[in-house]
DNA sequence: CTGCATCCTTGTCGATACTG
DNA sequence: CAGTATCGACAAGGATGCAG
């Protein structure tokens, strides 16, 4: 009930957490788990992300296997991003996520305006 | 505005993901899941947190609706944090996560020294 | 015990400019 | 088109000390 159930620094829960955690990541799977997408219309899809980020984004998410990318010696090259299988599942395993911040987004900024008024009220 | 299926700045999905980006959130909520912890308790728990964070982190969960503080006004005080139902539905979302990163965390790493060696290979 | 305030280091990220 | 390189602003986060 206590230290058995610790999350250690290297549990796999919190390795894979740490790229989670990184938002453009799960937008970016999500959004090429419908088709095989190129550099800059993933840079409009998104609204708000550098090209610096995206390009970072990129090959780490290539690096863990969840994506690949695929360069065809064109002029000017051409480049498309597709999901992997592996990529596909973890991207399963958010839509659970997405599902719940579509149903409560609404009640969570409810709380939010509540909280802030009575700490507004306790200030005064 | 934006193409079909475009993210943008605002949609629930992004909102949601910079909260659960934070890792430390997530751990707090899984660990509250089965019973109230008090301050250092969670502390312990959770390898590496600075009680900066923590304390910030659990303020930021409270506002959102997603634990309660209580606390007992004995000397010196206890506080004691528990989820709440909304909070208990997100717990419930993230499990796919959780349940994804055990499964596939061996198979993340494997990608990921693939990849270097590949690199490494290039460079020489 | 449970925090908040301060300082200070470190990393993150956007802007810009340039290459294949 | 698809990036890389560099710089600088800014914020995250650790350490410490103090308070309720």
């Amino acid at each position: 009930m206590k230290a058995a159930n610790a999350y250690s620094a290297d549990c796999p829960t919190r390795q894979i957490l740490d790229r989670v955690g990184d938002k453009w990541a799960v937008l970016i799977l999500l959004l090429l788990r419908g088709e095989p997408l190129r550099f800059n219309v993933l840079r409009r899809a998104i609204e708000g992300i550098s090209q610096k980020m995206l390009s970072q984004v990129l090959k780490s998410l290539e690096r863990d296997g969840l994506i690949r990318r695929r360069a065809t010696p064109t002029v000017p090259v051409t480049v498309e991003y597709s999901i992997t299988p592996l990529g596909a599942t973890l991207a399963a395993a958010v839509d659970p996520l997405r599902d719940w911040a579509e149903r409560n987004l609404k009640e969570v900024l409810t709380a939010q305006r509540r909280y802030d008024a009575q700490r507004k009220a306790m200030a005064a």
